[in-house]
DNA sequence: ATTAGACCCTGATCGC
DNA sequence: TGCGATCAGGGTCTAA
């Protein structure tokens, strides 16, 4: 499901209530996501006060004043639902509880933080905030999109030396973090790439316009607060928007935007891929 | 060292 | 209305 315009839309719903307040109470109703939860979870988050709530890839990071970091990951139907008000209400109310809601935080001043994720693919951890460049989910994810480090030259050679299709190359994490299917797909067909081609085998020059489309495509998508296709929603419980403005994804059989010639679905490495024929080449 | 495929789990949808 | 097959935005692990 989330990708990264949907991770940080839900990082930024998620301030207002968590940033610099403290978790008066931590509800874990089951032991495990897609692995065990930490030991003694409710115990370290309790009483603990989030200094700052961050983004790395697809991975929200809440850095405690205990000096742990607590990190979450949505999976592909992992939710973060707010209810109640931060400030000035007397009266909280928070909605009935859901199935498959697995962590539910109550913080100071009211606000009610509720995980819910059906497939439980997601994941929690509590690490020591000083190991978040060793810990075994995150030592290996490449570069930002939004990093200084991530750059055309970065680009070029990383896609470049691999036989791999340029498709597989970009949803590998350890290139650029956060991208998935979705923003892959939309990324491709800016760039006129077909998503078969093969990394070793696409000019330089071709390459190094996707830094700045992957930019483009994932700031666009934040700023519809993400795509919704059937399991995200925004801390609200809103939709996101960017689903609207897909050029290709889930829309085989459509014509092409820009062409008219109708778009294709394919599947690699056991995801599909959507492109139009005339467009990537 | 890469890379395709199985696997983890639930729910929605579609064809019959 | 029911039932099975298929599919889904994630990533890890295995076997080739």
């Amino acid at each position: 499901m989330p990708e990264l315009p949907e991770v940080e839309t839900v990082r930024r719903g998620l301030l207002p209530a968590m940033e610099g307040r403290r978790i008066i109470r931590a509800q874990i109703n089951r032991p495990d996501l897609r692995w065990p939860l930490p030991e003694r979870m409710q115990a370290r988050l309790e009483g603990a006060t989030i200094r700052q709530l961050r983004r790395r890839s697809k991975y929200i990071l809440a850095d405690l004043d205990t000096n742990e970091t607590l990190l979450i990951h949505l999976g592909m139907s992992g939710r973060m639902l707010v209810s109640g008000a931060p400030l000035g209400v007397f009266h909280q109310t928070h909605p009935a509880p859901q199935k498959h809601d697995h962590i539910v935080l109550d913080m100071q001043d009211g606000a009610r933080v509720t995980f819910n994720d059906a497939r439980r693919f997601g994941a929690m951890d509590l690490m020591a905030s000083t190991d978040q460049d060793v810990h075994w989910l995150l030592s290996k994810i490449g570069p930002e999109p939004f990093g200084n480090t991530f750059d055309a030259p970065y680009l070029v050679e990383a896609v470049r030396r691999r036989a791999s299709p340029i498709k597989t190359i970009l949803l590998d994490q350890r290139v650029v973090a956060g991208l998935g299917n979705i923003y892959v797909c939309e990324v491709l067909f800016r760039a006129g790439i077909d998503p078969r081609r093969q990394g070793r085998r696409i000019a330089a020059d071709r390459i190094a316009p996707m830094v700045g489309i992957i930019r483009d495509v994932l700031s666009e998508a934040i700023e519809a607060g993400g795509s919704s296709l059937r399991d995200h929603r925004q801390t609200d419980g809103e939709l996101g928007y960017f689903q609207h403005a897909f050029a290709v994804y889930d829309r085989a059989g459509e014509p092409c935007r820009n062409c008219g010639q109708k778009l294709q679905r394919i599947v690699q490495s056991g995801r599909s891929s959507f492109y139009c024929p005339d467009c990537q080449s």
